[in-house]
DNA sequence: CCATTTCATTGAATCGGTTCATTTTTAATA
DNA sequence: TATTAAAAATGAACCGATTCAATGAAATGG
């Protein structure tokens, strides 16, 4: 069915060795043999197996990528930087979705396993070192995506969270605002909790008012019931910092059908600058995360730690959030 | 490094080919040495080669995904159903992005060869049989995604296109809409050829006066122009079709900067139905494609394709797009 | 013209699971 | 107890590419 190597080898009357030669060592086979190899390898349409060459080698030339979910936009966009970075370097790379679920964090790591990946990027739902651990010790270099752990025994890609939420409040109060609401997910998710944490730091710093909104879940439909409660405050904000994107945009939506005017009456500020905020309504300020820089890095970390080997030094690179202004907030 | 199954026969001091049965046909190995050896497996953290397994087996467990841009988010979409449909089976999915590139879809082509996956599903750029027939030749199932080909070679889950631009309209008539405006990308895309023959189609029907205007790239900041251009028109339509949400949604910001009323004085109607189009200010009445469905579908039909062989009759499976009504679109 | 070095090519061994013909063990029957 | 049948376990061969010690051929030098 396929032609393997042997049958090159037959047609062009040379051994099996002469023919992997060609294909990896090229300079050290007569340039005529080489010719006549590399003209049988064409005709016969043969296409090396990947499998085998991976089996004898020990290590394949493949990667995996575990995220939450692929349709969060913040991944999607983590996802074509990975592919492109990892592309690049002629690696492939496994899709995996965990759906922030251990269960199904285990069982692909698992799979990656077996299919002998050289490197895992792992968004990990709840980490547990022990797997971590299992990984290296298979020989399996393994990154963190978005998320980094203590003890440095990994490379990881990250956005300072923290800073993220400080900047945020810092251009409101910049903007004349001192009643602030911040709208965000539970604590548990720690991105959030960084947020979090970024915000009281610099409400500490300016002395203003912020009253914190909690959702259950970050989504549009979320945001338009919490338009509501915002309206019903005994003292209603002028702004209004929301943990990502479509919270925002919910939040939008919900005040402009309350007749309030975004930004004259409040501002909106989002997270994430996903890319339909330039496309909203009124175009969403948001705080910036390098998406696809993030995976495009993590994927080279990744790499050169699986092709350095021992002489590698774990890198923990966190990119810094920026602040994008567009038209949804406004100075008081 | 990695514990091999030769390592566990050792060690269980049985011989290879019974851990092997162990693992693969349990019920003839008796009970107490199936346990023993089982003990040992997990004690030793033993997981098996897959690449091993499939090369002697001549075929893996992974396919590929080709598409053209992950962050398109209709094939996000997509390649979510298409991991959860492969996963569900135990497959593990390549993400490839071809970039609509015939270049980079043939190297991807090559790459997944070499990976000896089991099928491709291919959301082609440029359809060239050729490589259709060498991966078939090669053993590898290959589904088309979004695209169908005449002769039903292959299976493929694509959407009716013409239906959909047909119910768009259809749907703006109802409303009492007479002059309406189709804004798309270049009729060398095959899906907006077809939508627009559906426009076209409908638009004999009803008797109605369509304007076509063309963008080269589908996204937010052409609607915005296309605003522009759609109030200089002589006479001005009084509802919007655009062949992508993107696109509708800078068209909507372009009218209402404007000081357009959406929808009281121009309606808009969208394609695709993308998540954000009911979190956009104006939330978008769209044409909705089953896109998780897709992909779901997509992978069932490839991997029972590659595990019915020869049983196996083609099938080419098209979905009905559906109308979406939200508020972007009212009455004449 | 022979010895030595350099350059090309060869082919067996290897990676780790799987398979299957063969051998060994156990159970059943006379 | 001897014989036969059934069950269990074995291990060499295999999948396809790579590597490397060994062999052969050509080139260089005395």
């Amino acid at each position: 069915m396929s032609v393997s190597l042997r049958d090159v080898a037959k047609a062009a009357k040379v051994s099996v060795g002469t023919v992997s030669n060609v294909l990896n060592r090229p300079e050290i086979v007569a340039s005529q043999t080489r010719m006549r190899v590399s003209e049988t390898i064409k005709e016969l349409g043969f296409v090396p197996n990947g499998l085998a060459r991976q089996l004898r080698f020990g290590n394949s030339r493949t990667i995996g990528l575990i995220v939450p979910d692929i349709s969060n936009p913040f991944f999607t966009e983590v996802a074509r930087g990975v592919e492109d970075g990892a592309n690049k370097r002629d690696y492939a790379v496994f899709l995996c979705n965990s759906d922030a679920t251990t269960a199904k964090e285990d069982r692909y790591i698992d799979v990656l396993i077996g299919q002998q990946v050289r490197g895992v990027l792992l968004s990990p739902s709840d980490i547990k070192s022990n797997r971590l651990d299992e990984m290296k010790k298979r020989g399996i270099s393994v990154a963190l995506l978005d998320r980094e752990l203590k003890g440095n025994n990994q490379c990881s890609v990250s956005v300072d969270d923290i800073h993220g939420g400080r900047i945020a409040i810092e251009y409101l109060v910049d903007l004349g605002h001192t009643n602030i609401a911040w709208v965000c997910g539970p604590d548990t998710i720690p991105q959030i909790a960084d947020r979090g944490a970024g915000v009281a730091k610099a409400v500490k710093v300016a002395g203003v008012n912020v009253q914190t909104l909690r959702v259950t879940s970050q989504n549009s439909a979320q945001g338009e019931e919490i338009a509501k409660a915002i309206l019903q405050l005994p003292s209603i904000p002028t702004a209004v910092f929301c943990g990502n994107d479509l919270l925002a945009l919910g939040v939008m939506r919900g005040l402009m059908s309350a007749k309030i005017k975004v930004p004259d009456q409040i501002s909106i500020l989002g997270y994430d600058d996903i890319n339909f905020a330039s496309s909203a309504a009124v175009p969403l300020s948001s705080i910036a995360q390098p998406a696809y820089q993030i995976g495009v890095t993590a994927a080279d970390l990744l790499l050169s730690e699986c092709e350095d080997g021992d002489g590698h030094q774990h890198q923990q690179i966190r990119f810094q959030p920026q602040l994008i202004e567009r038209s949804s907030t406004a100075k008081r």
